[in-house]
DNA sequence: AAATGGATTCCGGTATACCGGAATATTGAC
DNA sequence: GTCAATATTCCGGTATACCGGAATCCATTT
């Protein structure tokens, strides 16, 4: 994973191979199962996993040496968040989305070159749509995606890309070259929506959050039955392209 | 701070002992400073900060070399609170409280041998109380720290807390043995409130929250005017501990 | 009990991460 | 422009972190 060669691989990185492998788990773990699941030495895992306990990083969960995420990740991202307030800022809006659309609205961004959901705000349905929040997703499965890489060119985009990222959840492979229109489509209108490849009944709206350096950071966006994105095309594109305005405004201004 | 003697220090604490200093700062900074305040060599930091941008651990904030925390802590921590469910059961208990007693309330929690605000929901007064949210204080400056504690021996308590952390915010000298008797004070009663010592004219409420091995893991507390404390004093303790026991259900249930 | 299978700890060799110090780049003052 | 002060990069030696493999521990089964 992080090592393919010969040599021995840095702490830090496995450290780091240890926490995302403990996320996409869901679950704590034993050491030993960490080590097959990332491909690790054993002694090795063993080692750093009392380390990061001993830090907190990690925490010990039961009696037989599972272990999961630490409150010290907890901590650090507090002090992140105070920083770029995204917590306090995003919520109400998230909040105002959700009141216009009725919809469950997100914050997405990418972590790696995957993309994930960061915060969730649900909406009134009986049913429930999307992604668990914090789950790592394919970029290409998402609306979100193509604005999130809309700052790269092709190329650097098909490298960032892994291939198997390309293959749908159906089974069929969408084209990357009809990917990278797509993308481009996404950066000129500064919008994108398209029915939902996870399922057949949904259609998907983002809209982008630029940075300061008019990079897409985030994006928000909501999933609805297609028949009401049908008729409230309209309102919710406008919902989300003004929730998107006013946080990056907001993040923009420092507040 | 980490490495005292004359060894090599690991990577993995200096790039802990980062993270934590940037916290302490609250602003991003350059390698160097960040070098000299955490007492390690230059080169060492500069690689380590080199690998920590690489993996967003930490993020390159402007032009001229500045670094903070990066949105890699972010995705982990989302993560935590997916497992441990902290954010959406803590925020609407916060959101009674205040709404009970009009004052500001807390979750906090131990990070180390410190203690920090880990949630805040603000109440209406006009003036504002409290630490910054993810700002670590000494224990014995707050009423939570004697909950948080309860659960060590004497020895282990003095062990635990640096001599230094006794000296209180208006220079005098705060004596262990007292401090000792008002955690064992705290213990017996399940709840502790005194007069700030950070100011002369609030007075602090803090109730424990205790995890599944009786461990008081959290407290939320509240801090009101002098006045307001003693006409209210069994409406806001009241409010406190009815939060905090729900709130322990609610993380026992792992809902 | 004995045996089996797996998890965990122990141990020693070696690749290399850490670090001191020198070289170079950058900034700002004059 | 020159110079000084500071920040950053470069480089090589050595302490040690990483890792393979053996030993030990711990449940379960026979």
């Amino acid at each position: 994973m992080t090592n393919s060669g010969k040599t021995k691989a840095r702490g830090l990185d496995r450290a780091f191979d240890i926490l995302d492998h403990l996320c996409q788990a869901g679950a704590p773990q034993r050491p030993i199962e960490i080590a097959e699941a990332i491909r690790a030495p054993k002694s090795s895992i063993y080692d750093l996993v009392a380390l990061l306990v001993a830090s907190s990083v990690l925490e010990k969960i039961d009696g037989d040496g599972r272990v999961f995420l630490g409150p010290k990740l907890n901590f650090w991202s507090i002090n992140y968040q105070k920083h770029f307030d995204l917590g306090s800022t995003v919520r109400p809006i998230l909040q105002r989305i959700t009141e216009r659309t009725k919809e469950t609205s997100q914050l997405c961004t990418l972590d790696g070159n995957k993309y994930y959901v960061a915060m969730m705000n649900e909406g009134s349905r009986p049913f429930r749509i999307s992604a668990e929040i914090g789950e790592r997703v394919p970029i290409p499965w998402t609306a979100s995606g193509r604005l999130l890489l809309s700052h790269m060119s092709d190329q650097e985009i098909l490298d960032f890309i892994p291939q198997e990222d390309f293959e749908l959840p159906d089974g069929s492979r969408l084209d990357p070259a009809d990917f990278l229109m797509s993308v481009r489509q996404a950066q000129d209108e500064k919008f994108f929506d398209f029915d939902s490849i996870a399922d057949t009944f949904t259609h998907c709206f983002a809209a982008p959050v630029f940075g300061h350096d008019t990079v897409c950071r985030h994006t928000l966006c909501i999933i609805a039955p297609k028949e009401d994105a049908a008729t409230h095309y309209d309102d919710y594109k406008n919902a989300l392209k003004d929730g998107a305005d006013l946080l990056a405004a907001k993040l923009l201004s420092g507040k």
